[in-house]
DNA sequence: CGAGTACTGTCTATTACGTCA
DNA sequence: GGTGACGTAATAGACAGTACT
């Protein structure tokens, strides 16, 4: 089968033959692929992982061989998935009506959520318009941030549980952890840059302190050798201090020891 | 037992929506 | 009303780990 014919009949399966990212968005009937991608592997494979043995199940969604997604209604899924190769789709069947999908391809794999299955949502004309943004309430925020600081991370019950109570969907329960996440993450850094800064500012200032300190002492060791150099007995003051020796006063014997009281 | 495959959870980067000044 | 900045929900792709064949 040639790229021309796999044009012609709107297959969108992907492993890109190139070295891009593989994307491919699938739309309602009749619309335009607004990527193609050919893929090799999807050739030889089974377009549905139906294998009772495997332990998580595929969902109720048939991908025909026009590379559309339906729903066992027969309801034609629009949406956005990238990476098709092997047509193995996991369905989490979700509250309500609402799916996210998950679409396999050998090491990696993207998921076909359910914004972009089922949802190119209508406005109030009817109108198709992708991504449709939630914003959450302050309550639901709140009970997100309790569960954060509680846990991190949550297992699919714990995120079925809490998805129900803040009646959203587990996936958007995922993300906001997520990116939550993300986000203490990203502050941690700002907060060990802003530390890390600071200590080398003070880091900077005891090498300076120590420079000068060094630089002191050469110029007083080279002060030193120059007084060695002259007779014991033509030396009547010190060089540091200038006080006026004795030749038989200790001074005499070490004239930095004044300097140093 | 090791290799290959399928699947999941998580991370990172990026996109894009909604709000506000 | 238009616009840019910003916060953040959502998307996409990669990777590691696990289970199974």
């Amino acid at each position: 089968m040639g790229f021309d014919s796999l044009c012609d009949t709107r297959l969108v399966l992907g492993r890109s033959l190139t070295s891009t990212p593989s994307t491919v968005k699938l739309n309602t009937l009749g619309s335009t692929m607004e990527s193609f991608h050919p893929s090799l592997t999807s050739l030889s494979r089974n377009h549905l992982d139906t294998n009772p043995n495997k332990k998580r199940a595929v969902g109720g969604c048939v991908i025909s061989d026009l590379g559309v997604l339906y729903q066992q209604d027969s309801t034609v899924i629009s949406g956005r998935c990238s990476s098709f190769s092997n047509m193995s789709v996991k369905r989490e069947r979700e509250v309500g009506s609402e799916v996210s999908e998950r679409v396999s391809n050998g090491n990696s794999y993207s998921r076909v959520t359910s914004a972009t299955i089922v949802h190119d949502v209508e406005d109030d004309d009817g109108c198709v318009n992708a991504r449709k943004k939630l914003r959450l309430t302050k309550p639901q925020f709140a009970l997100l941030e309790e569960s954060f600081k509680l846990r991190n991370s949550l297992n699919p019950n714990q995120k079925q549980e809490l998805a129900r109570e803040l009646k959203l969907r587990p996936r958007q329960v995922e993300v906001w952890f997520q990116n939550r996440r993300a986000r203490t993450k990203l502050k941690q850094i700002e907060m060990d840059l802003e530390h890390l800064k600071k200590l080398c500012d003070k880091l900077t200032c005891e090498n300076q302190r120590l420079q000068k300190e060094l630089q002191d002492l050469k110029t007083l060791k080279s002060s030193k050798q120059l007084y060695m150099q002259l007779p014991a007995t033509s030396l009547t003051m010190c060089p540091s201090c200038e006080r006026i020796g004795d030749s038989k006063s200790s001074l005499v014997k070490n004239p930095f020891a004044m300097a140093a009281s």
